[in-house]
DNA sequence: ATTATCTATAGATCTATAGATAATGC
DNA sequence: ATTATCTATAGATCTATAGATAATGC
Protein backbone atom coordinates (compact mmCIF):
# COMPACT_ATOMS: atom_id res chain seq x y z
CA UNK A 1 0.00 0.00 0.00
CA UNK A 2 1.56 3.57 -1.14
CA UNK A 3 -1.38 5.21 -0.09
CA UNK A 4 -1.84 6.07 3.57
CA UNK A 5 -4.78 8.24 3.89
CA UNK A 6 -4.25 10.71 6.44
CA UNK A 7 -7.48 12.10 7.96
CA UNK A 8 -5.45 13.00 11.31
CA UNK A 9 -3.09 15.50 11.11
CA UNK A 10 -5.18 18.71 9.97
CA UNK A 11 -2.95 21.03 10.90
CA UNK A 12 0.80 21.85 10.26
CA UNK A 13 3.48 19.40 11.50
CA UNK A 14 3.93 19.41 15.14
CA UNK A 15 7.57 20.33 16.62
CA UNK A 16 8.82 16.95 17.70
CA UNK A 17 8.87 16.43 20.89
CA UNK A 18 8.80 13.00 22.29
CA UNK A 19 9.47 10.72 19.82
CA UNK A 20 8.74 6.89 19.78
CA UNK A 21 12.53 5.59 18.93
CA UNK A 22 13.28 3.22 16.17
CA UNK A 23 10.34 4.83 13.82
CA UNK A 24 11.30 7.93 11.54
CA UNK A 25 8.10 9.95 12.46
CA UNK A 26 5.66 11.02 10.29
CA UNK A 27 6.55 14.60 8.28
CA UNK A 28 3.36 16.40 8.54
CA UNK A 29 1.35 17.43 5.64
CA UNK A 30 3.10 19.92 2.95
CA UNK A 31 1.15 23.38 3.21
CA UNK A 32 0.24 22.76 -0.70
CA UNK A 33 -1.76 19.92 0.86
CA UNK A 34 -3.24 21.66 3.69
CA UNK A 35 -4.94 24.36 1.62
CA UNK A 36 -6.61 21.76 -0.74
CA UNK A 37 -7.78 19.62 2.36
CA UNK A 38 -9.74 23.14 3.38
CA UNK A 39 -10.50 23.53 -0.02
CA UNK A 40 -12.47 20.22 0.11
CA UNK A 41 -13.77 20.96 3.31
CA UNK A 42 -15.19 24.37 1.66
CA UNK A 43 -16.67 22.22 -1.56
CA UNK A 44 -18.05 19.34 0.56
CA UNK A 45 -20.30 21.81 2.54
CA UNK A 46 -22.08 22.81 -0.52
CA UNK A 47 -22.20 19.38 -2.15
CA UNK A 48 -23.75 18.08 0.89
CA UNK A 49 -26.06 20.61 1.39
CA UNK A 50 -27.36 20.29 -2.00
CA UNK A 51 -27.53 16.57 -2.48
CA UNK A 52 -27.14 15.55 1.06
CA UNK A 53 -24.65 12.93 2.54
CA UNK A 54 -26.45 9.79 0.66
CA UNK A 55 -26.98 11.66 -2.67
CA UNK A 56 -23.13 13.60 -2.73
CA UNK A 57 -20.52 11.96 -4.04
CA UNK A 58 -16.63 12.11 -3.73
CA UNK A 59 -16.74 12.76 -7.70
CA UNK A 60 -18.26 15.79 -7.22
CA UNK A 61 -16.40 17.17 -4.96
CA UNK A 62 -13.23 16.72 -6.35
CA UNK A 63 -14.30 17.85 -9.63
CA UNK A 64 -14.85 21.11 -8.44
CA UNK A 65 -11.88 20.91 -6.01
CA UNK A 66 -9.81 20.09 -9.67
CA UNK A 67 -9.01 16.75 -7.79
CA UNK A 68 -9.76 12.97 -8.95
CA UNK A 69 -11.76 11.04 -6.75
CA UNK A 70 -8.62 9.09 -5.68
CA UNK A 71 -6.93 12.55 -4.86
CA UNK A 72 -9.45 13.30 -2.77
CA UNK A 73 -9.43 10.32 -0.66
CA UNK A 74 -6.05 11.36 -0.33
CA UNK A 75 -6.92 14.16 2.34
CA UNK A 76 -9.29 11.85 4.04
CA UNK A 77 -9.90 8.42 4.91
CA UNK A 78 -13.53 7.81 3.51
CA UNK A 79 -16.69 9.65 2.98
CA UNK A 80 -17.34 9.02 6.26
CA UNK A 81 -14.80 11.03 7.71
CA UNK A 82 -15.22 13.91 5.82
CA UNK A 83 -18.91 14.39 6.43
CA UNK A 84 -17.48 13.85 10.38
CA UNK A 85 -14.95 16.58 9.58
CA UNK A 86 -17.58 19.40 7.51
CA UNK A 87 -20.00 18.95 10.27
CA UNK A 88 -17.44 19.06 13.02
CA UNK A 89 -15.62 22.48 11.27
CA UNK A 90 -19.07 24.07 10.99
CA UNK A 91 -20.23 23.45 14.35
CA UNK A 92 -16.87 25.01 15.81
CA UNK A 93 -17.53 28.19 13.87
CA UNK A 94 -20.88 28.14 15.11
CA UNK A 95 -19.77 27.93 18.41
CA UNK A 96 -17.35 30.91 17.87
CA UNK A 97 -19.95 32.42 16.54
CA UNK A 98 -22.71 32.85 19.03
CA UNK A 99 -19.44 33.24 21.22
CA UNK A 100 -20.39 31.12 23.81
CA UNK A 101 -18.49 31.57 26.75
CA UNK A 102 -18.74 29.83 29.88
CA UNK A 103 -21.86 28.10 28.66
CA UNK A 104 -24.08 31.41 28.87
CA UNK A 105 -26.13 32.74 25.86
CA UNK A 106 -28.40 35.16 26.10
CA UNK A 107 -31.82 35.21 24.30
CA UNK A 108 -31.55 38.11 22.07
CA UNK A 109 -27.88 36.34 21.12
CA UNK A 110 -30.41 33.68 18.93
CA UNK A 111 -32.16 36.64 17.45
CA UNK A 112 -28.81 37.48 16.06
CA UNK A 113 -28.36 33.87 14.80
CA UNK A 114 -31.90 33.64 12.97
CA UNK A 115 -30.84 36.93 11.78
CA UNK A 116 -26.81 35.80 10.69
CA UNK A 117 -28.71 32.65 9.30
CA UNK A 118 -30.43 34.37 6.22
CA UNK A 119 -27.30 35.43 5.29
CA UNK A 120 -26.06 32.00 4.61
CA UNK A 121 -28.12 29.78 2.86
CA UNK A 122 -25.49 27.47 1.95
CA UNK A 123 -24.97 26.45 5.87
CA UNK A 124 -29.03 26.62 6.33
CA UNK A 125 -29.41 23.88 3.60
CA UNK A 126 -26.71 21.99 5.40
CA UNK A 127 -27.99 21.43 8.26
CA UNK A 128 -31.69 21.40 7.00
CA UNK A 129 -30.85 18.34 4.53
CA UNK A 130 -28.58 16.84 7.15
CA UNK A 131 -30.66 16.94 9.35
CA UNK A 132 -33.53 15.44 7.89
CA UNK A 133 -31.08 12.20 6.83
CA UNK A 134 -29.85 11.92 10.13
CA UNK A 135 -33.45 11.15 11.54
CA UNK A 136 -32.64 7.49 10.92
CA UNK A 137 -31.66 5.22 12.90
CA UNK A 138 -27.86 4.04 11.54
CA UNK A 139 -27.11 7.41 9.55
CA UNK A 140 -23.18 8.35 9.95
CA UNK A 141 -24.55 11.87 11.90
CA UNK A 142 -27.44 9.93 13.37
CA UNK A 143 -25.82 10.54 17.38
CA UNK A 144 -24.26 13.29 16.49
CA UNK A 145 -27.25 15.18 15.67
CA UNK A 146 -28.75 13.70 18.24
CA UNK A 147 -26.16 15.11 20.74
CA UNK A 148 -26.66 18.28 19.13
CA UNK A 149 -30.22 18.60 19.87
CA UNK A 150 -29.60 17.86 23.37
CA UNK A 151 -26.89 20.33 23.91
CA UNK A 152 -29.04 23.09 22.20
CA UNK A 153 -32.05 22.80 24.39
CA UNK A 154 -29.92 22.79 27.40
CA UNK A 155 -28.40 26.01 26.04
CA UNK A 156 -31.14 27.30 25.66
CA UNK A 157 -33.09 25.85 29.13
CA UNK A 158 -30.16 27.66 30.34
CA UNK A 159 -30.79 31.10 28.98
CA UNK A 160 -35.07 31.06 29.33
CA UNK A 161 -34.00 30.47 33.30
CA UNK A 162 -31.97 33.66 33.36
CA UNK A 163 -33.89 35.64 31.31
CA UNK A 164 -36.60 35.32 34.12
CA UNK A 165 -33.91 35.38 36.43
CA UNK A 166 -33.71 39.11 34.56
CA UNK A 167 -37.68 39.68 34.68
CA UNK A 168 -37.26 39.63 31.03
CA UNK A 169 -39.57 36.74 30.58
CA UNK A 170 -42.55 35.65 33.33
CA UNK A 171 -41.00 33.11 35.70
CA UNK A 172 -44.07 30.46 35.13
CA UNK A 173 -42.79 29.70 31.54
CA UNK A 174 -41.54 26.42 31.78
CA UNK A 175 -38.07 26.30 30.44
CA UNK A 176 -37.79 23.31 29.21
CA UNK A 177 -40.93 23.24 26.90
CA UNK A 178 -39.64 26.85 25.72
CA UNK A 179 -35.89 25.42 25.31
CA UNK A 180 -37.96 22.75 22.67
CA UNK A 181 -39.65 25.53 20.81
CA UNK A 182 -37.56 27.62 20.47
CA UNK A 183 -34.98 25.44 18.83
CA UNK A 184 -38.16 23.83 16.85
CA UNK A 185 -39.24 26.81 15.66
CA UNK A 186 -35.84 28.00 14.03
CA UNK A 187 -36.03 24.39 12.07
CA UNK A 188 -39.10 24.71 10.94
CA UNK A 189 -38.82 28.14 10.18
CA UNK A 190 -35.46 27.60 7.73
CA UNK A 191 -37.10 24.29 5.84
CA UNK A 192 -40.11 26.80 4.63
CA UNK A 193 -37.86 29.85 4.16
CA UNK A 194 -35.06 27.37 2.09
CA UNK A 195 -38.36 26.50 0.17
CA UNK A 196 -40.07 29.88 -0.50
CA UNK A 197 -37.62 32.27 1.09
CA UNK A 198 -39.96 35.27 -0.25
CA UNK A 199 -42.79 33.97 1.98
CA UNK A 200 -41.24 33.00 5.63
CA UNK A 201 -39.07 36.19 7.25
CA UNK A 202 -37.14 34.11 9.64
CA UNK A 203 -36.33 37.04 11.64
CA UNK A 204 -39.36 38.62 11.69
CA UNK A 205 -41.82 35.46 12.68
CA UNK A 206 -38.84 34.27 15.30
CA UNK A 207 -39.04 37.82 16.66
CA UNK A 208 -42.68 38.06 16.77
CA UNK A 209 -42.52 34.86 18.87
CA UNK A 210 -39.71 36.46 21.90
CA UNK A 211 -42.51 39.39 22.13
CA UNK A 212 -45.06 36.72 22.89
CA UNK A 213 -42.79 34.80 25.48
CA UNK A 214 -42.23 38.43 26.86
CA UNK A 215 -45.89 40.08 27.11
CA UNK A 216 -47.20 36.95 29.23
CA UNK A 217 -48.29 37.55 32.36
CA UNK A 218 -48.99 35.58 34.95
CA UNK A 219 -52.74 34.69 35.65
CA UNK A 220 -52.43 34.89 38.97
CA UNK B 1 -41.66 -3.68 -26.17
CA UNK B 2 -43.52 -5.92 -24.44
CA UNK B 3 -43.65 -4.32 -20.96
CA UNK B 4 -45.99 -1.58 -20.90
CA UNK B 5 -45.54 0.15 -17.55
CA UNK B 6 -49.38 1.18 -16.36
CA UNK B 7 -48.84 4.19 -13.73
CA UNK B 8 -51.81 5.11 -15.08
CA UNK B 9 -55.00 3.03 -14.08
CA UNK B 10 -54.35 2.37 -10.17
CA UNK B 11 -58.15 1.35 -9.48
CA UNK B 12 -60.33 -0.84 -11.24
CA UNK B 13 -61.23 -1.15 -15.15
CA UNK B 14 -63.78 1.72 -15.62
CA UNK B 15 -67.22 0.93 -17.52
CA UNK B 16 -66.77 1.37 -21.30
CA UNK B 17 -68.30 4.46 -22.07
CA UNK B 18 -66.70 6.40 -25.06
CA UNK B 19 -64.05 4.50 -26.53
CA UNK B 20 -61.84 5.47 -29.45
CA UNK B 21 -63.44 3.68 -32.20
CA UNK B 22 -60.49 1.11 -33.94
CA UNK B 23 -58.59 0.26 -30.60
CA UNK B 24 -59.10 -2.10 -28.67
CA UNK B 25 -59.10 -0.68 -25.49
CA UNK B 26 -57.28 -2.26 -22.22
CA UNK B 27 -58.36 -4.46 -20.01
CA UNK B 28 -57.27 -2.22 -16.89
CA UNK B 29 -55.28 -4.18 -14.32
CA UNK B 30 -56.27 -7.39 -12.56
CA UNK B 31 -57.68 -7.57 -8.59
CA UNK B 32 -54.11 -9.14 -8.07
CA UNK B 33 -52.11 -6.58 -9.87
CA UNK B 34 -54.07 -3.90 -7.73
CA UNK B 35 -53.51 -5.79 -4.67
CA UNK B 36 -49.37 -6.10 -5.02
CA UNK B 37 -49.51 -2.17 -6.17
CA UNK B 38 -50.97 -1.23 -2.95
CA UNK B 39 -48.80 -3.32 -1.14
CA UNK B 40 -45.27 -1.75 -3.38
CA UNK B 41 -47.09 2.04 -2.18
CA UNK B 42 -46.79 0.60 1.71
CA UNK B 43 -43.50 -0.59 1.34
CA UNK B 44 -42.17 2.17 -0.29
CA UNK B 45 -42.87 4.88 2.43
CA UNK B 46 -41.15 2.64 4.53
CA UNK B 47 -38.16 2.43 2.60
CA UNK B 48 -38.43 6.49 1.17
CA UNK B 49 -38.77 7.01 5.76
CA UNK B 50 -35.91 5.24 6.18
CA UNK B 51 -33.59 5.88 3.37
CA UNK B 52 -34.76 9.26 1.73
CA UNK B 53 -35.84 9.20 -2.07
CA UNK B 54 -32.50 9.36 -3.01
CA UNK B 55 -31.21 6.85 -0.58
CA UNK B 56 -33.90 4.42 -1.20
CA UNK B 57 -33.88 1.67 -3.95
CA UNK B 58 -36.67 0.45 -5.86
CA UNK B 59 -34.68 -3.45 -5.21
CA UNK B 60 -34.98 -2.63 -1.66
CA UNK B 61 -38.66 -2.03 -1.50
CA UNK B 62 -39.41 -5.00 -4.79
CA UNK B 63 -37.51 -7.33 -2.37
CA UNK B 64 -39.82 -6.44 0.67
CA UNK B 65 -42.84 -7.29 -1.75
CA UNK B 66 -41.70 -10.46 -2.81
CA UNK B 67 -41.00 -8.86 -6.81
CA UNK B 68 -38.02 -8.35 -9.14
CA UNK B 69 -36.57 -5.06 -9.15
CA UNK B 70 -38.43 -5.16 -12.74
CA UNK B 71 -41.40 -6.52 -12.00
CA UNK B 72 -42.34 -3.48 -9.71
CA UNK B 73 -41.41 -1.16 -12.09
CA UNK B 74 -44.51 -2.82 -14.28
CA UNK B 75 -46.63 -1.07 -11.51
CA UNK B 76 -45.40 2.84 -11.59
CA UNK B 77 -43.02 4.12 -15.22
CA UNK B 78 -40.21 5.24 -12.70
CA UNK B 79 -39.03 5.82 -9.44
CA UNK B 80 -40.51 9.02 -9.57
CA UNK B 81 -43.65 8.40 -10.24
CA UNK B 82 -43.89 5.79 -7.57
CA UNK B 83 -42.29 9.17 -4.84
CA UNK B 84 -45.25 11.13 -6.90
CA UNK B 85 -48.02 8.34 -5.89
CA UNK B 86 -46.09 7.66 -2.33
CA UNK B 87 -46.97 10.99 -1.53
CA UNK B 88 -50.16 11.98 -3.08
CA UNK B 89 -51.57 8.52 -1.24
CA UNK B 90 -50.65 10.34 2.00
CA UNK B 91 -51.39 13.63 1.38
CA UNK B 92 -54.89 12.96 0.54
CA UNK B 93 -55.11 10.62 3.96
CA UNK B 94 -54.11 13.11 6.00
CA UNK B 95 -56.26 15.48 4.81
CA UNK B 96 -58.93 13.46 5.16
CA UNK B 97 -57.95 12.38 8.44
CA UNK B 98 -58.13 16.51 9.31
CA UNK B 99 -61.36 16.26 8.07
CA UNK B 100 -60.61 19.17 6.21
CA UNK B 101 -64.07 20.31 5.06
CA UNK B 102 -65.02 23.54 2.56
CA UNK B 103 -61.25 24.48 3.55
CA UNK B 104 -61.71 25.17 7.25
CA UNK B 105 -59.42 23.93 10.29
CA UNK B 106 -59.84 24.09 13.76
CA UNK B 107 -57.04 25.04 15.78
CA UNK B 108 -57.93 22.38 18.34
CA UNK B 109 -57.72 19.76 14.90
CA UNK B 110 -54.25 20.70 15.00
CA UNK B 111 -53.32 19.42 18.06
CA UNK B 112 -54.93 16.33 17.57
CA UNK B 113 -52.94 15.74 14.69
CA UNK B 114 -49.75 16.46 16.82
CA UNK B 115 -51.02 13.82 18.96
CA UNK B 116 -51.80 11.20 16.13
CA UNK B 117 -48.18 11.85 14.76
CA UNK B 118 -46.44 10.44 18.34
CA UNK B 119 -48.53 7.06 16.81
CA UNK B 120 -47.12 7.02 13.40
CA UNK B 121 -43.51 7.68 13.64
CA UNK B 122 -43.09 6.37 10.28
CA UNK B 123 -45.19 8.59 8.80
CA UNK B 124 -43.82 11.19 10.39
CA UNK B 125 -39.93 10.12 9.56
CA UNK B 126 -41.15 10.19 5.98
CA UNK B 127 -41.97 13.42 5.82
CA UNK B 128 -39.21 15.18 8.00
CA UNK B 129 -36.75 12.85 5.48
CA UNK B 130 -38.61 13.92 2.07
CA UNK B 131 -38.65 17.68 3.31
CA UNK B 132 -35.08 17.27 4.08
CA UNK B 133 -33.98 16.49 0.46
CA UNK B 134 -36.82 18.59 -1.05
CA UNK B 135 -35.28 21.83 -0.19
CA UNK B 136 -32.54 21.38 -2.66
CA UNK B 137 -33.44 23.02 -6.02
CA UNK B 138 -34.83 20.63 -8.84
CA UNK B 139 -35.47 17.40 -6.11
CA UNK B 140 -38.33 15.50 -7.35
CA UNK B 141 -40.29 16.47 -4.63
CA UNK B 142 -39.37 20.34 -4.07
CA UNK B 143 -42.16 22.05 -5.86
CA UNK B 144 -44.77 19.69 -4.07
CA UNK B 145 -43.21 20.73 -0.45
CA UNK B 146 -43.22 24.28 -1.39
CA UNK B 147 -47.26 24.16 -2.46
CA UNK B 148 -48.07 22.03 0.54
CA UNK B 149 -46.48 24.75 2.70
CA UNK B 150 -47.77 27.45 1.22
CA UNK B 151 -51.27 25.95 1.54
CA UNK B 152 -50.50 25.11 5.26
CA UNK B 153 -49.98 28.49 5.63
CA UNK B 154 -53.28 29.30 4.31
CA UNK B 155 -55.25 27.09 6.37
CA UNK B 156 -54.00 27.89 9.30
CA UNK B 157 -53.84 31.67 8.65
CA UNK B 158 -57.87 31.01 8.41
CA UNK B 159 -57.91 29.14 11.47
CA UNK B 160 -56.14 31.47 13.50
CA UNK B 161 -58.59 34.36 11.74
CA UNK B 162 -61.48 31.99 13.06
CA UNK B 163 -60.15 31.68 15.96
CA UNK B 164 -59.63 35.48 16.92
CA UNK B 165 -62.94 35.95 15.61
CA UNK B 166 -64.45 33.49 18.08
CA UNK B 167 -62.45 35.29 20.66
CA UNK B 168 -60.52 32.47 21.74
CA UNK B 169 -56.93 34.22 20.65
CA UNK B 170 -55.82 38.14 21.04
CA UNK B 171 -57.07 39.84 17.62
CA UNK B 172 -53.65 41.94 17.91
CA UNK B 173 -51.75 38.46 16.78
CA UNK B 174 -50.76 38.47 12.64
CA UNK B 175 -52.73 35.36 11.44
CA UNK B 176 -49.88 35.38 9.09
CA UNK B 177 -46.49 34.99 11.62
CA UNK B 178 -49.00 33.05 13.93
CA UNK B 179 -49.68 30.67 11.00
CA UNK B 180 -46.09 30.24 9.82
CA UNK B 181 -45.28 29.29 13.77
CA UNK B 182 -47.30 26.76 13.84
CA UNK B 183 -46.21 24.68 11.27
CA UNK B 184 -42.66 25.74 11.82
CA UNK B 185 -43.03 24.08 15.71
CA UNK B 186 -44.43 21.02 14.03
CA UNK B 187 -41.61 20.48 11.58
CA UNK B 188 -38.93 21.35 14.11
CA UNK B 189 -40.69 19.30 17.16
CA UNK B 190 -40.50 16.57 14.59
CA UNK B 191 -36.96 16.14 14.01
CA UNK B 192 -36.08 16.35 17.85
CA UNK B 193 -38.86 13.76 18.35
CA UNK B 194 -37.41 11.91 16.24
CA UNK B 195 -33.80 11.86 17.20
CA UNK B 196 -35.22 11.56 20.92
CA UNK B 197 -38.34 10.37 21.55
CA UNK B 198 -38.40 10.24 25.12
CA UNK B 199 -36.62 13.81 25.15
CA UNK B 200 -39.54 15.78 23.52
CA UNK B 201 -43.57 15.32 24.55
CA UNK B 202 -44.80 16.94 21.18
CA UNK B 203 -48.17 16.85 21.90
CA UNK B 204 -47.43 18.84 25.51
CA UNK B 205 -44.92 21.67 23.88
CA UNK B 206 -47.82 22.07 21.31
CA UNK B 207 -49.83 22.93 23.74
CA UNK B 208 -48.21 24.34 25.69
CA UNK B 209 -47.37 26.88 22.86
CA UNK B 210 -51.35 26.96 21.92
CA UNK B 211 -51.81 28.24 25.69
CA UNK B 212 -49.49 30.98 25.38
CA UNK B 213 -51.07 31.88 22.41
CA UNK B 214 -54.41 32.26 23.99
CA UNK B 215 -53.09 33.74 27.37
CA UNK B 216 -51.70 36.82 25.56
CA UNK B 217 -53.88 39.92 26.24
CA UNK B 218 -53.81 43.13 24.70
CA UNK B 219 -51.35 45.71 25.84
CA UNK B 220 -54.09 48.52 25.19
C1' DA C 1 12.28 10.73 1.76
C1' DT C 2 7.77 11.97 2.22
C1' DT C 3 3.61 13.96 0.47
C1' DA C 4 0.38 14.87 -3.26
C1' DT C 5 -1.62 13.35 -7.17
C1' DC C 6 -2.95 10.32 -11.05
C1' DT C 7 -4.66 6.15 -13.65
C1' DA C 8 -6.70 1.76 -13.33
C1' DT C 9 -9.61 -1.24 -11.38
C1' DA C 10 -12.39 -4.28 -8.18
C1' DG C 11 -16.72 -4.96 -6.57
C1' DA C 12 -21.16 -3.01 -5.50
C1' DT C 13 -25.13 -0.79 -6.74
C1' DC C 14 -28.83 1.43 -9.33
C1' DT C 15 -32.54 2.56 -12.84
C1' DA C 16 -34.72 1.36 -16.83
C1' DT C 17 -35.64 -1.49 -20.97
C1' DA C 18 -36.19 -5.83 -23.89
C1' DG C 19 -38.01 -9.91 -24.38
C1' DA C 20 -39.76 -14.34 -22.52
C1' DT C 21 -43.12 -17.02 -19.74
C1' DA C 22 -46.92 -17.72 -16.47
C1' DA C 23 -51.36 -16.32 -14.65
C1' DT C 24 -55.87 -14.20 -15.17
C1' DG C 25 -60.29 -13.41 -16.86
C1' DC C 26 -63.17 -11.54 -21.42
C1' DA D 1 -55.79 -11.53 -25.22
C1' DT D 2 -54.11 -8.95 -21.67
C1' DT D 3 -51.79 -8.50 -17.36
C1' DA D 4 -48.22 -9.87 -14.10
C1' DT D 5 -43.84 -11.42 -13.47
C1' DC D 6 -39.15 -13.05 -14.40
C1' DT D 7 -34.27 -13.13 -16.24
C1' DA D 8 -30.80 -10.67 -18.59
C1' DT D 9 -28.55 -6.75 -19.58
C1' DA D 10 -27.11 -1.92 -20.90
C1' DG D 11 -25.14 1.95 -19.18
C1' DA D 12 -24.25 4.81 -15.22
C1' DT D 13 -22.50 5.53 -10.92
C1' DC D 14 -20.09 5.00 -6.50
C1' DT D 15 -16.48 4.06 -2.83
C1' DA D 16 -12.19 2.41 -1.80
C1' DT D 17 -7.61 0.37 -2.81
C1' DA D 18 -3.15 -0.59 -5.42
C1' DG D 19 0.49 1.04 -7.51
C1' DA D 20 2.91 4.56 -10.32
C1' DT D 21 4.74 9.30 -10.94
C1' DA D 22 5.39 14.19 -9.83
C1' DA D 23 6.15 17.77 -6.44
C1' DT D 24 7.91 19.35 -2.03
C1' DG D 25 11.06 20.31 1.49
C1' DC D 26 14.41 17.91 5.42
Amino acid sequence: MVNQPVDVDPGAPPPGEAEPAGRRRPRGSYSKGRAKRAEILREAVRVFAESGYRGGSLKEIADRVGLSQAGLLHHFASKEHLLAEVIAARDAEDMARMHVQDERVALHRITEQVRYNTTVPGLVQLYTTLAGEAVAEGHPAHEHFAERYRSLRGLLRRAVAEAQQAGEVPGDLDPDATATTLVALMDGLQIQWLLEPDAVDMPAVFETFLALLRNQRDTA
